[in-house]
DNA sequence: AGCACGCCGACT
DNA sequence: GTCGGCGTGCTC
């Protein structure tokens, strides 16, 4: 589909038909409806129409003089309403293409994708209790089993879908229930999110007839702030009614009418900030980046830990947003970095938004609204941000481009923020701003205009990186996770009454729970993982989870098994340590930073802050300490095992664990007194360990490309996975092996590879089985080579209908 | 997704 | 001989 410059108006003269791109699972596609009488549809527009038995969203795309031959007048249907009008700037349709054919996705789910969610909506069938008469009647057990399921509901009302899997025979039970009066199905209509509408006085006069005291009062008070109020705030401030105010209305002195409010995350008021002074490096990043506004041009910011890139990005937004343009600000995860937010906030005030999916529904709808206003503003959001509709968008800014978090996984399109980024810098003709301490082997790799940032601000050193074999601490006879060397350096840390960060690693994120005396372990019911141990704070409850599909239970006492009380987690790195610093160190105050502590919203900054007002010597924490937070008053980071880190099987192992030691490093000696890293291993030889000892990047990423070379790895080669999965394991498999057959007689063996069928790592998820299909092309000539693969609707034909299918461009996640 | 249509197995 | 399961296909 080519998608339509979105203003064109539809033409009235002529009946007119209109082309939708309609917004439904089984059938994405185009339907043509008709343009009732008084709509005015416009091309681009999000509609509701009905389709088949249910009422769908779609997308104006086209309009028709005439009907295609096959279709008959009588069958078209009429659109039933337009959503919402104008939501596509200028320019915008071509990246959501670009979008569709890079990830071999449907344009309908990109467009649900970039839309704020809620907005394309359906309808959903729904049952619910109507009564429950005292003498129950005599049911059939499927009828009894729905009632129970349906009386045992709060609102006595569940979906569809929902009772399907909980209740067999459902449409014969509603039936009978139905019958005897005491349920029924019906039709949910869609709700969409709307604008919020709130009521605003105005004033037009001061001046009036028969105008009692009250009324006179009120008038003066609305003159004094400005002429214009809302309505609930009026009433407050001048303690009256609705009817004193109505009636001003009547004599035409003011008018009510309802007007948009932006539902915006609440700001947290900070102070005001003035550009920094610039050392040389700085300057001359923000000066290039300056003399290549108007132009798509992709710029590396490589900057160590701080070297100050934020200020970097606020001054080289500065002057966008002078000459009336906006800036575009992705970041990883904006929970993680209050700080970034609150610093923009102080440069530039209230023209900074957010975008995230911590917001309501509402609040992302009025963000998007918000960004197609024409004036120049700053948004700073995660991944789902780089598709808002900014109107004149002049910079665009990733931050710490080689996190993860920015590669979309799980629904198609697979998409990397970086990459649409990159797009968005071209459409709009604007500079495109990668910055990172440790960049990927990707942006290294691609040759892009590098402005580096080799110095901490104010010549500040960078940490002392002291490594400590563990090996030589166990044959001294030192038995304890913490060395020697460690130990001695926390003491002094509280003498010297500074503060420190102690990292520890995850694998995954958690730890597993076995049997010691039988060695069982707990996995999951429908998934093929360990389960993972969980302390919950709010109750003292010990809780397993699965990571895969959220499966949780309490922790037995006792085997299931062999009944042996033996039954623990294993291997908490957060626990232990906690425990071995309360035993060596106890005058220690801790304070605790991961996934379980900041579990709650906002409770990251809460953490930081008591941190930062000096409520606790150590921070520890896991994974998470190393997504861009700024103590500068940390001097001492330790890592009290790096060998988790070094020993993950993926070709991506060494860049990621270099990313990760170098990034925590990072956090030590940010402030005026310089910083030390003790970094704990078994394996001081090891080439990441010794890379990161260096605080060599250029020597690292040689090394690296170079083994990517030999290995045929991405970015040298290409790599697309598919991904299969369904409930039962043979048809999986079978459509896996017809799939890659078909693959085989479609790819150029010269160029290509095929690796597979091959069962998942994780062989099954949520009871779906799961196979996968990586395919390599060995050229890759530009960032964004395209391949040819078989149209994605005939892949999954052939995966056939029990199968599901989903296609990986570039995966990052190969599990 | 939700529904109609149509083909096989268990009951009156 | 019929009822009702569920696999397949269509929705402007």
């Amino acid at each position: 589909v080519t998608l339509p410059v979105p203003d064109l108006l539809l033409n009235h003269d002529q009946p007119c038909w209109v082309t939708v791109l309609v917004d439904s699972p089984g059938a994405q596609g185009l339907f043509t409806y008709r343009q009732p009488e008084g709509m005015v549809v416009r091309l681009g527009d999000v509609l509701s129409v009905s389709f088949g038995a249910q009422q769908v969203s779609g997308i104006a795309i086209a309009t028709q003089v005439d009907l295609p031959a096959d279709l008959l007048p009588t069958k078209i249907k009429p659109i039933q309403a337009i959503l919402s009008s104008g939501f596509f700037p200028e320019g915008y349709w071509p990246l959501l293409e670009q979008v569709a054919s890079y990830y071999h996705t449907p344009l309908i789910q990109v467009i649900r994708t970039a839309l704020p969610p809620g907005l394309l909506t359906r309808s959903q069938r729904r049952v619910k209790l109507l009564t429950l008469p005292s003498p129950l009647p005599a049911l059939s057990k499927s009828g009894e089993n729905l009632l129970n399921l349906l009386q045992s509901s709060k609102t006595k009302d569940y979906s569809w879908v929902f009772l399907q899997q909980k209740c067999k025979g459902l449409g014969l039970a509603l039936q009978e229930l139905s019958r005897l009066g005491l349920a029924e199905a019906y039709l949910e209509p869609p709700r969409s999110v709307q604008p919020k509408q709130q009521k605003a006085v105005s004033l037009i006069t001061t001046e009036g007839e028969k105008l009692t005291p009250r009324q006179r009062e009120i008038l003066t008070l609305l003159q004094r702030r400005g002429g214009e109020l809302w309505l609930t705030e009026l009433l407050q401030i001048a303690h009256t009614s609705t009817s004193t105010v109505t009636g001003l209305e009547k004599k035409g002195c003011v008018t009510i009418a309802p007007q948009e409010v932006l539902r915006s995350e609440a700001i947290t008021p900070v102070g005001q900030d003035q550009p920094k002074k610039l050392n040389a490096a700085q300057r001359a990043a923000v000066d290039r980046i300056h003399s290549a506004i108007g132009q798509p041009e992709p710029f590396l910011l490589h900057g160590v830990t701080g070297s100050g890139k934020t200020e970097v990005y606020l001054q080289a937004i500065a002057p966008v947003l002078a000459s009336g343009q906006s800036a575009l600000v992705l970041v990883p995860e904006i929970g993680l970095t209050p700080q970034l937010t609150d610093r923009f906030r102080a440069r530039f005030g209230a023209q900074v938004a957010v975008y995230h999916s911590g917001l309501s529904e509402g609040e992302r709808y009025d963000t998007w609204r918000q960004m197609l206003m024409p004036q120049a503003q700053v948004v700073i959001g995660t991944r789902s941000a780089v598709f808002l509709p900014m109107v004149k968008l002049g910079i665009v800014i990733l931050d710490e481009e080689h996190d993860g978090s920015f590669k979309q996984d799980q629904p198609q399109p697979c998409y990397h923020a970086r990459m649409v980024a990159l797009w968005r810098s071209r459409l709009s003709q604007c500079p495109l701003v990668l910055g990172s301490a440790t960049p990927s082997v990707e942006t290294w790799a691609a040759g892009l205009r590098l402005l580096a940032l080799p110095d901490r601000i104010e010549a500040r050193p960078m940490p002392a990186i002291e490594v400590v074999d563990m090996r030589e601490e166990l044959k001294a006879g030192h038995k304890s996770i913490l060395s020697q060397t460690l130990q001695e350096a926390l003491r002094d840390l509280k003498a010297r009454r500074q503060q420190g960060i102690l990292f520890i690693h995850r694998r995954g994120h958690s730890t597993h729970v076995s049997c010691r005396s039988c060695g069982y372990v707990m996995e999951c019911p429908h998934c093929d993982v360990k389960l993972a141990y969980h302390q919950t704070h709010t109750e003292a409850m010990e809780l397993l989870r699965c990571h895969y599909c959220g499966y949780s239970q309490v922790q037995p006492r006792l085997c299931p098994e062999c009944d042996s009380p033996y039954f623990k987690q294993f291997g908490s790195g957060t626990q232990r340590v906690t425990q071995e610093l309360a035993r060596l160190l106890p005058e220690l105050r801790l304070l605790r930073y991961d996934s379980d502590t900041t579990r709650t919203k906002g409770a990251y900054r809460a953490i930081l802050n008591q941190f930062a007002q000096g409520e606790a010597d150590l921070l520890v924490g896991t994974q998470m300490l190393t997504k861009g937070i700024d103590l500068p008053q940390v001097t001492l980071v330790g890592i009290v095992s790096a060998d988790g880190v070094l020993n993950l099987q993926d070709f991506r192992a060494s860049e990621r664990a270099y990313q990760t030691l170098v990034q925590v490093a990072g956090r030590s000696g940010r402030g005026k007194t310089p910083g030390r890293v003790i970094l704990q291993t078994y394996q001081p030889d090891h080439p990441v360990v010794q890379a990161v000892i260096a605080q060599d990047f250029t020597q690292f990423m040689q090394t690296e490309l170079q083994i990517r070379r030999i290995g045929q790895y991405p970015p040298i080669t290409q790599l697309i996975l598919l991904r299969l999965s369904g409930p039962d394991a043979l048809a999986v498999q079978r459509a896996a092996q017809r799939l890659a057959d078909r693959l085989k007689t479609d790819l150029d063996p010269a160029s290509s590879e095929l690796l597979g069928p091959n069962p998942a790592v994780v062989a099954r998820v949520s009871r779906r089985y799961r196979w996968q299909i990586l395919i390599k092309l060995m050229e890759k000539n530009s960032l964004e080579a395209m391949c040819k693969l078989p149209d994605l609707q005939e892949m999954r034909t052939i995966c056939g209908n029990q199968v599901a299918l989903s296609v990986d461009i570039d995966p990052t996640n190969l599990i």
